[in-house]
DNA sequence: CTGAAAGCGCTTACAG
DNA sequence: CTGAAAGCGCTTACAG
């Protein structure tokens, strides 16, 4: 069977393929009776358009960019969920495109993208976000991007955050506001600019409380698990012991508490444990973590809609959205004893 | 500035446009010259070229599709994984796309795909791997496709699996070497072939081992931690409490380990759990979940693959592979007591 | 309301 | 070893 082009159309239907074009399109001064003639040969012939012929005449792709390096892969997975959800509503597809941060060849990499395929714009997730380098390349190829939980870098793009300083503040006063004094913290990864913002929220936190910040209470993590069990270590060795962990993000916090557990330290009773992010795994343990609720899906939504409305139509006022982020509170923090 | 085309290039180097497609696509009878000087040119007018047009010429986009409809949101990440690595290696980019498998739109649903895009190959992972309305419509199109994971529907394609019933039925045995005889079952998803798959391992073990089968100690659960909650309820209420549960997926053994540890209930001492696939959360919580090791990453990347080799150049010979599954003991299962 | 021509940026098939 | 022509399947810009 032959493949079924617009020309096949055509004839068939007995116009031109312009007027078989305006159809596709939904273009006006096509009359009802030539357009119902040409919709029943698309049926009769089983006519599906090109997405490819008319990407290159447009110069459009209809493809969404992902690119991302996250050690969380739920955030990952949410990232995708917020993405595809405003692909599906705009008729354009994701691609999805790792990149190691401090891969040699990152740039490479990112030019490797466009040379086997072309997205029409890119959005940009942590550490990514915040991150010079891409965003100037991407400038300097005129392609439009949009960033996700961005905190550090201004930049006048297409920018949709959440208050990270302020859920980490919040959750930090929801300790201390328990009793605690002897608050431990662990860092996430040093290039996730949600990193320096999580660890302010917590020194303001302690200072408004007039409770003395201590060094030896800070652990170096990377927002994977792995990383939360090292820093678990150290934490639970502290003598005396800190009363309670802020970890910042919950694969983290669940690390300390598995820790906890296999040391038979009883949470929260004997240590209370708050994570960030609301992560699956917060309330898929026991007990359930108190962690800070961040819109991911809604944050990358929201860019990725202003990002396919941008490429249609370019706007002057460069999008930028805060979205809050939400204390929830589980079984993991109590008062202290 | 004015787009670089194979034209602007061809004329700058004074060479035909064909040369520079040559010397693009290393074919060979280019003068070693020639190809210098358009090598130069590319890099004099930072040349880069449209993969959208060499897709029209070619019929050829370089994007594999993924279609995917899964309660576990780790389990398609390690899908992902396993693509991207076998994408990556061949310059290939990979496109997602979720569908509802009981949607009223599946199959339109697909064919928005392939109106937005279109991918040269599809990799199917469960529960479409064995959804003979979907592989019908591909076959229909004329669209290459793998499947990843199918255990029933027979079809003479790539395809890539593990032996689910297989590692079902060692899960148990282990359990029944631990002395266990009553031995609670939790189904996942009635859509998904591993379902069957790994209730017939259990059956299996059970019957090897003359331990009568008892249709009150089996729940119907679809693979969502939300399921596993509702059939550990019902699981933990028997009475006699069974001594040990096997649910059919590590989100739902983790869900029964959440209830257990909520009623005070010690595991493994009191009662034993196994879950299956050595999902994330198994190692992420205590005690650490007994499971099946399933090469997720590898099975999808050994399909994508071979889709894109035969993508290249059909082979007559399906490729068809199962891969082993590996059980993993940790804390959640013990000797009864 | 309709269509013929040119063009998007490449490759294929052919000629020399 | 090199290139002119035609074509991939659409849209754009223009003419009527």
């Amino acid at each position: 069977m032959k493949k079924v082009t617009i020309n096949s159309v055509a004839s068939h239907a007995g116009v031109s393929k312009k007027t078989v074009s305006r159809v596709l399109n939904n273009e006006p001064n096509v009359s009802a009776s030539t357009r119902e003639k040409v919709l029943n040969t698309f049926k009769e012939l089983n006519y599906s358009p090109s997405p490819i012929a008319r990407g290159l005449a447009q110069n459009r792709s209809f493809i969404i960019g992902c690119i991302y390096d996250n050690p969380s892969k739920s955030y990952i997975t949410r990232v995708q969920t917020g993405a595809l959800a405003a692909c599906q509503e705009n008729n354009y597809n994701l691609l999805i495109h790792p990149c190691e941060l401090r891969g040699e060849a990152l740039i490479e990499n990112i030019q490797q993208l466009f040379q086997t395929s072309r997205p029409d714009g890119i959005v940009l997730t942590p550490p990514f976000s915040d991150f010079a380098e891409v965003v100037e390349f991407l400038k300097s190829k005129n392609i439009p991007y949009a960033r996700v939980a961005s905190a550090t870098l201004k930049d006048d793009s297409i920018t949709v955050r959440s208050n990270d300083e302020q859920g980490a503040f919040e959750i930090t006063q929801h300790l201390i506001e328990l009793g605690h004094k002897q608050i431990a913290f662990i860092k996430g990864h040093p290039d996730h600019s949600a990193t320096a913002q999580r660890f302010k929220g917590y020194l303001r936190a302690l200072a408004q409380n007039n409770i003395e910040f201590k060094d030896e209470l800070v652990e170096e993590g990377n927002f994977s698990y792995h990383s939360g069990v090292d820093s678990a270590r150290s934490i639970l060795d502290l003598s005396p012991r800190p009363t309670a962990v802020f970890a910042s993000n919950d694969y983290m916090a669940a690390a300390v508490l598995k820790l906890a557990s296999q040391r038979k330290l009883n949470v929260p009773d004997d240590i209370s444990i708050a994570g960030f992010d609301n992560a699956p795994i917060a309330r898929h343990i026991w007990p359930g973590l108190t962690t800070i609720a961040q819109p991911v899906e809604e944050m990358t939504k929201q860019a990725v809609t202003q990002l396919i409305s941008h490429i249609s139509q370019p706007q002057e006022e460069p999008y930028q959205l805060t979205l809050e982020a939400e204390l929830i509170t589980r079984e993991s923090t109590a008062k202290i004893n």
